[in-house]
DNA sequence: CTGAAAGCGCTAACAG
DNA sequence: CTGTTAGCGCTTTCAG
């Protein structure tokens, strides 16, 4: 391999023939004789030949690249749909820059400057926890960018998103908690404005009402989706005079907060309080005792996500679709009364 | 905003003067005229021009991108270091490009494939997990692209590498368990071939040595860090006649699965048996007892990685430096006999 | 069937 | 102090 990469105009010269003439060949047209063809594809070959993107960019004024931006890079969750964003970019020729936000609305309005400047073709986005300003977004739209949301959604009206079924979900874990006995369930929420919060707590309201249970406000808290924050949600939680005797929350993260506290207070899952996270995470088999979880399709969920992109960056006037995908929930040993 | 980007042919139409001199203006060039300037920069800003990254990098070619390869995204190691990374990176006014390789050596040589196609400015890389042959880094050198390894690292007199002190903090925890009266220290290690095996073996044997302890080669295991083939691995130890009372493993993960057998086969951790882990994983406090983990700089070790590949990038005749990082053992409840 | 020339956005050397 | 020109690597008319 050498230092100077090689270039058409170097294979033209080598073959004695016009840069034009190699371009063509390489791309199998019409007007370039077969035997020539062979020639040129033969040189290229040997030489690994491959052409400047950034000339191809210039010219074309595309660079085949996605910017995805996520709150954190940490959690299997994002991690998987990363992947399955990815296997779907790669079988389109496309390269992918991950930009983890940090949960902050500052760093992802940073992110966007920069990827902007870098001419990524289109933006793939899950909110970040703090984000409830939208007009970064809105400036993406109006510059018709392409733009799609998953998991953490806003726009709807105007964007395309994927999520998952969180209402149906939080439902049944409201219901499974019953059918194991427990009445006094409770549910640690995230921040308001985010659309996994609400519709978690919808579920949740429906599932009580479904077991014929009575909403108790006390019973639901929120958090700000930091393990400390977590923690301090459970520990209101257990200083009320009626302690639940079931918990799920927003995600693991905040679950397994929750269950270190609950250990903390000499309490045990699942004898004294059940427990259910969201997500399922990797740990929630590693903690004990295990933990039940809503399983989400994550690499399906990316690769969705990248198809939507894909069918907006062919035609941005298509109306934005709105996928929800399955979740599943994953009995464990915290959720089942021995 | 606007679907066409601004470019700098609109700017000179638009003030009515020429290409060069609004490009001499952005940059302060002395031979334009100080009301020039105001009026170029005021109208840049205005419309907010940015340059268009691909004329650039085809101008000067470079692209400002550093292909970051690591084994996976999923711990708070690799977010992190990465995040290092990313802030020198972006100091320097670099994009970072992340590209798991899933611990696989075909995927590692697809990817630098793929970057290299991108034409990417060097790489960092931390080598999978599969890797043994190294020929897809002797290309990169010998195409004088920069390069730096960090944490698994290889060809150590061509390239530089920042790893831990994998030997040093075996040594300590091997220390640490004997004065918590363990005797029968075992260790789950990785792959030979990689060198944080092989370091924190070599720190583990000089423990022993200190504590004049006997090396018994059936208190060496290995695994692939899989959880499953941790979990073996700890099955083994458990099964043998003289059970060891101190365990600890190459990384947390290894050692949270090595937990979970404990526990199923009845013992208690650390009654019965102490645990140490490596790197120190937010879910170290997350499990019950909490993990005594070795606390990697993680953060640190991206910035210092980045600052040796801009160094090289520099100056591609520096001889390769090896820079080795202090970590720290943070004890919790899993090492410590009550 | 093949070559010459223009142009994508930018900088730098060369003229005025 | 400012404009003209060439060229980075490529595709695409337009001419042969």
């Amino acid at each position: 391999m050498v230092k100077h990469r090689i270039s058409l105009k170097d294979i033209a010269r080598e073959l004695g023939v016009s840069i034009s003439t190699v371009s063509r060949g390489l791309r199998d047209h019409p007007d370039i004789s077969d035997e020539l063809i062979v020639r040129i594809k033969e040189c290229a070959g040997l030489r690994n030949y491959s052409p400047n993107p950034m000339a191809m960019g210039l010219l074309k004024q595309r660079t085949k690249m996605i910017g995805v931006i996520v709150p954190d890079l940490v959690t299997h969750f994002f991690s998987s749909v990363i992947s399955g964003i990815e296997a779907v970019a790669k079988e389109k020729g496309y390269f992918v820059i991950i930009s983890p936000s940090n949960e902050s609305y500052s760093k992802e309005k940073e992110n966007i400057q920069n990827l902007m400047r870098a001419r990524v073709e289109g933006f793939i986005v899950c909110l970040s926890q703090q984000t409830t300003d939208y007009s970064h977004f809105e400036q993406i739209i109006e510059a018709e960018i392409p733009l799609v949301f998953f998991d953490r959604v806003c726009l709807k009206d105007k964007v395309p998103t994927v999520t998952a079924d969180s209402f149906e979900a939080a439902r049944g874990i409201t219901r499974h908690f019953y059918e194991n006995n427990a009445h006094r369930i409770a549910y640690i929420s995230g921040p308001d404005h985010l659309n996994i919060s609400d519709e978690r707590r919808m579920g949740y309201l429906q599932g009580l009402t479904d077991c014929d249970l009575e909403f108790r406000p006390e019973y639901l808290e929120k958090c700000d989706l930091s393990t400390t924050s977590a923690a301090e949600a459970t520990q209101r939680l257990l200083s009320l005079p009626l302690k639940p005797d079931a918990i799920f929350g927003i995600n693991d993260t905040v679950v397994f907060s929750a269950m270190k506290e609950i250990r903390k207070s000499g309490l045990n899952v699942p004898k004294d309080i059940l427990l259910v996270g969201f997500t399922d995470e990797f740990h929630a088999t590693v903690v004990h005792p295990m933990l039940t979880s809503v399983m989400h399709p994550t690499y399906e969920m990316g690769r969705v996500t990248a198809g939507l992109f894909f069918e907006l960056t062919e035609n941005m006037d298509l109306p934005p679709k709105s996928v929800e995908l399955k979740t599943k929930l994953v009995i464990r040993e915290s959720s089942v009364r021995q």
